[in-house]
DNA sequence: TAATTTGTGTACCGATCAGTATTTAAACTA
DNA sequence: TAGTTTAAATACTGATCGGTACACAAATTA
């Protein structure tokens, strides 16, 4: 089995479904757009469903190397980092290729909670929030379980904002709110 | 024109769009779980894009009438109110027909920036955020516009992640972030 | 009662959907 | 070089998509 046939197709068809969407994407739609066969596609994948799965897992992968690669790059102390991200968030709100997060619009399309897009996309929202923990602890926050949902749910807010209203202006307002958070969970003796 | 009928579709489009989406509702769906036919719902309405902004206007209705009466209910003060925003929203994930946001699926699958489907959701989290903006001034906090924004924001965030997440969570922790930047923005003099 | 509007049932349209079969060719492996 | 795997092109399947045509029934209006 070569693999970078299967990658290619992965990475190729998150992209399409990413700013297209899923139920809008046809498999002959990626067929056009990827030029990759249809045979290829169903060699590697069974379903139309194992594909969006792959891409999810992808997505997942990518997000989060590039989420905390950034945050360690915008801010040195824990502290900071807390803070950078939402300068990464918006940097990545003003990518003209943005368009809200993957796995919201994922589970927007496939409301069965059974199903393991869904799963997938709880999965990964579970993790960034402990990313986010995880800083919080190290910041020596009081309560890191309070601080660390908090700035988790600001994010959230920030990035359907930045999708639904079209601009980088919610990153900087989450994060005044997320300072006055983090004043809260790290200043107060 | 008898409006009962229009309306009768609407009403039943919508409940039937939020728990199935847009894409993976056919209009023959629709038809045998309304029991209306095809004819008729092509009588009041041009096309599935007319009929899926339709219900979008009715949801906008319905969700400000619910959201501003309960958040009274729930609060005397527009101090007490602007936390009863949290206490309301946790009402509403615990409904087993609570399935997000129908706004921000809407925009998930239809991903056009000028289509009015968009429009229509941006323009109704615009006016969300309004409604806790004038709050937010009628408690007298420093600075109102930063303060209603950390609230929408974590109120957007919290209806994601109970959505993700299939838990009413997300509110309680958004009330224990708000709880802090309510009182950064009234108590400090 | 006569005319008009509105809803229904049914059958249909061309397009498109996810997925498959078949054949042929290219590339890797032995 | 022979054999095996992988990709490709093409054409197809049955189901379903949004939307329409048509004939008929019910209710409203005059």
């Amino acid at each position: 089995m070569r693999p970078s046939k299967r990658d290619e197709i992965v990475h190729k068809a998150l992209q399409i479904f990413y700013e297209n969407g899923f139920h809008a994407t046809a498999m002959d739609t990626l067929v056009a757009k990827t030029g990759i066969s249809k045979t290829s596609m169903y060699n590697h994948f069974k379903s139309k469903e194992d594909l969006i799965i792959a891409a999810l897992r992808l997505r997942d992968e990518q997000f989060h190397e590039w989420f905390n690669k950034r945050i360690k790059e915008l801010g040195t102390t824990p502290r900071s980092q807390l803070l950078a991200i939402f300068d990464a968030l918006k940097e990545w709100f003003a990518q003209n290729e943005f368009s809200g997060c993957m796995f919201i619009k994922a589970s927007s399309e496939y409301l069965d909670f059974n199903s393991p897009i869904h799963e997938i996309s709880s999965d990964h929202k579970r993790s960034i929030l402990n990313d986010i923990n995880l800083l919080a602890e190290k910041a020596g926050a009081k309560d890191a379980k309070k601080l660390s949902c908090g700035l988790f749910l600001l994010m959230e807010g920030a990035i359907s904002m930045a999708h639904l209203m079209h601009g980088t202006h919610s990153a900087t307002e989450a994060k005044a709110s997320a300072r006055v958070l983090i004043a809260e969970a790290l200043d107060d003796k």
